[in-house]
DNA sequence: TATGAATGAGGATTCATTCAT
DNA sequence: TATGAATGAATCCTCATTCAT
């Protein structure tokens, strides 16, 4: 089962969904095609099973880091945030790619909004619990921005301009987002 | 030539990438299989013209209403680039959804880069111009930050949560976006 | 699409409705896998066109011998639909057999089933115009009685006992199965 | 080994052979396949075994109530033979359907031949007790006509016209079908 | 003797592309 | 130049059967 997801990931990564075959999955997984079936039931069940454990891994990554930030200060915890978001990405960075690029067809489209949900609730805890420092009314157009910014940014430079950023500007650029945020 | 592209685009938006066959997309646009191939060398060929066509559009909605930015103080400035942003994402959003969703698959990422580049261009000339009002050093760097939260916001907020946002909040967030980028 | 529908048929007859894969079809009828799908959306429906044929066949010679019925005696008559029926199930005695045999899966029941109808509608509608000379109630039971007597008899003469029933023999039935229907 | 044959009957009806395959059998059956194929060689032996139970239990029944006919007078005994093919019909309808529609294929038309023959050796053995009260020189013909005759109205009252048919018509059925015979 | 994971040939169907007319 | 019939590689998936434990 797990070779079965592993190859699933390394093949999405190299080739592309389209090309990713469930014969070629096999095959790379040094599994028969009959296999494969007798534990995915189709190759969307697959794929949204290499989607869950990316998740998985990212959300053990989140929680791990987030727990200690509720009782932090603004800036200190938006520097958290935008770090593990930077962490995140930097697991697999490609795999992140393609799930992000090529996944929305397969109709598991409720398993990222489920995810992204997720990340946004911690956020909009965070806010709710050190309203007083903000003034800000609406709560919810704030953590739409916050995490949609964070998001893309850490996207963006880990997947398409790696090479462009520097180590030194990788950190200027959490300090940026964080400031951004912050204001 | 021009059916095609349409059509093309047409049944993107309807049914998806993996629906639109060569052959639908011929039949739709009033043509011939082979006349198809006459103009277009392959699908990907096809989908690439539909691709450029959304982005000359775009640009030309940008470039037109981005003239007269280059005078303007910093957070007139801004709020003109977000307002931008926005229109383009509006000019034709669902066809801009599975652009963005399906596009990667074809291999054509230079002309998104292409594209990306252009509007980043854009704007850094601006910050060039405006540098002495910016304190800021490393105006690559802001031009990436801003550039990227300017297009995940209006992206974002056109196509995942249209129904979410009423017209107030959008104003809201426009200021919002506009304030957190002039920071 | 005639050669296809010939191919289908002659596979059938040799190997079963099982063994008649759309590939192998295609590959008998002298026709690329594509092409037989450009003319038939499905096996299925290729089956169909085969039984539809094979019952066009058989209703023209019904339709063309049971003109002057109407007018005869009923022993001349019942001679008729008897010979009628033997006749009928001669066009393709083999092909027949798989029809009726393998073919009740594909849901093409309603064809046979309509067919089946029109033959029982023919013969009643005889029985209708004879009534004065048959001294008989229930026309519903005595049409279902008959159909399925000559139906049956010639069926299985035809097909399961072609070898032990010599033609004399066959002249024998028929007298048989029309006394036996006239009384 | 009977829970298997039973599972197949049971299947067989419900979903009809192309859903029969031996992993859903076995599974039913609460057997492992690995069993499955320590009984039965292959999923052909196991229909096999289903058909022959099936034909068993049907022998018994003509066999019983058959022990008295011989001395019985023509007309009383053809209205046993009909009855006696009611009641086998209506042992398993739905069973006997599917074996009858869809075992040609499975190439064990032996198995049916064997069995017919058996009958119409009964039957046949009779009518030659009977030969002198019935002025017919074919036996063999005769036997023929009315054991196809009772076999293919029994089959078809029952299966295909059951809701037609109401208790009072089949109690003319068998009248009809016995004083057909009777001729 | 019982198990059930593993096998892989084979089936129906799709679709980008070609080429003779 | 326009046409569209023809192509066939490739895809997802099923299922009878085997064999190591």
């Amino acid at each position: 089962m797990d070779n079965l997801i592993e190859a699933t990931a390394r093949i999405l990564v190299k080739d592309g969904f389209d090309k990713a075959s469930t014969n070629r999955i096999a095959e790379v997984s040094g599994v028969s095609i009959g296999s494969l079936y007798q534990y995915f039931p189709s190759k969307e069940a697959l794929v949204a099973a290499v989607i869950e454990r990316h998740q998985q891994q990212i959300m053990q990554t989140v929680r791990s880091t987030l727990t200690q930030v509720s009782t932090q200060p603004l800036d200190k915890a938006m520097r958290r945030f935008v770090a593990v978001a930077v962490e995140a990405h930097r697991l697999d960075p490609q795999l992140h790619r393609v799930l992000a690029e090529q996944i929305p067809r397969v109709g598991k489209l409720e398993k990222l909004e489920t995810f992204s949900r997720e990340n946004f609730s911690l956020f909009r805890a965070y806010l709710e619990g050190a309203r007083d420092d903000l003034g800000v009314d609406d709560l919810e157009l704030a953590s739409f921005v916050c995490v949609t910014t964070i998001e893309a940014l850490t996207h963006n430079a880990v997947l398409h301009h790696s090479k462009v950023l520097t180590d030194d500007r990788m950190e200027a650029l959490i300090d940026e987002a964080a400031r951004l945020v912050t204001g």
